[in-house]
DNA sequence: TGTACATCAGTGAACGCGCGTTCACTGATGTAC
DNA sequence: TGTACATCAGTGAACGCGCGTTCACTGATGTAC
């Protein structure tokens, strides 16, 4: 493959991500995304196999972006201990949501037809609840985290993933703020906080 | 139509939503229901026109069984002033979702692909949060749901739909309590302080 | 630098698979007298 | 209560649509000498 046969193929990935933010993966046919990209029908699978291996490499593509990204954001080893620092944390997942909104659809409604995606959907989300569960034991000064931390930060991924599914598409430009204002509150009372009954 | 006939009708769709359950409303063919009420494919279209119009009729009970639910359950009109209250609400969410998890999937997943179940579902959401709202508002004093209610509102129903989704079905006899526990306590805090910094 | 050939990118009409949908038919149930 | 007929439930093989996938072909790009 030339360089130009490498650009055609990540000119139809990209292609795909705009495709399936608009209208869904399941929705999303072969020729929606050779037509957005500009290409007749063919030439999808001299690159692909099929949507299925389309989505294969473009989920590879976001787990390095989304490797580097962590590594470079949250590098600095933050302990989630206040609510700016979760304000941090929150705002991070809005914008990579915001930046992967294609990657994020495409990736969970294959999940709902394939198994290999289901899996690899369940691994990114529980990742993210270890992240959030490990930092959630530090602040509350347990060792290890427990089982109530797992919970919890399941929750609060669930609250920001499906907030962020249904809110995401419908944004008008600088609203932001007030959403991560919500979530963040939201999550800091959940993290900061071990019962109800102490405040 | 006759007794019989209205009978399998029903058949189909009790069928329809185990099916559903099981494998998800995309995944699932119209063979995989009549196959799952004992039938052979044709008597489908006996009693619907597609799959999406078995699901229409299925929506109507799930609205009715839900007006009866709610009517009854909350009738008595309690405040939501204070954990145990929420944690009614709450347990009321995870009971309906157990229940009509067939439904749940099955109007959501057929909201990805058409825009009349998408509206449905939408309308579904917004009535929830509605009720979240009011409460809230209630709650913090305030006389009408203001914005940062709804919001609220809204991240707490997509953090128990999407919990209820992810954890439902991997249930086992008897967990449910820890569950509804950790909703409840996120859902106290969100609700009964306006912000962080009061406490 | 030019020519001759090989390899690659891209086309779009045609093919074919899977599953939704139909239909001619059988058997069961209901109704009229 | 029995018979004759109409209507309904249910069957499953056959049909056909939509979309994924292929393929013979054209034109562009790269390479050898």
């Amino acid at each position: 493959m030339t360089a130009k046969g490498r650009r055609s193929a990540q000119d139809l990935k990209a292609a795909a991500l705009r495709v399936i933010a608009r209208q869904g993966y399941l929705a999303t046919k072969i020729t929606d995304i050779t037509a957005e990209a500009g290409k007749s029908a063919g030439v999808f699978y001299r690159y692909f196999a099929d949507k299925d291996d389309l989505m294969r490499s473009v989920a590879e593509d976001f787990a390095t972006a989304l490797h580097d990204r962590v590594s470079t954001e949250l590098g600095h080893r933050h302990k989630l201990h206040d609510e700016r620092h979760i304000e941090q944390h929150v705002r991070a997942y809005w914008d990579i949501y915001r930046t992967f909104q294609g990657q994020m659809i495409g990736i969970y409604q294959a999940s709902l037809m394939s198994t290999e995606f289901s899996e690899h959907w369940k691994h990114l989300q529980e990742r993210h609840v270890a992240t959030w569960s490990a930092h959630m034991a530090e602040a509350r000064h347990l060792t290890a985290a427990d089982e109530d931390c797992t919970r919890t930060a399941h929750a609060l991924v669930c609250m920001l993933e499906h907030y962020c599914r249904t809110t995401v598409p419908t944004l008008e430009a600088g609203d932001d703020e007030v959403h991560i204002k919500t979530l963040t509150r939201l999550a800091a009372h959940g993290i900061l906080h071990t019962d109800a009954s102490h405040e």
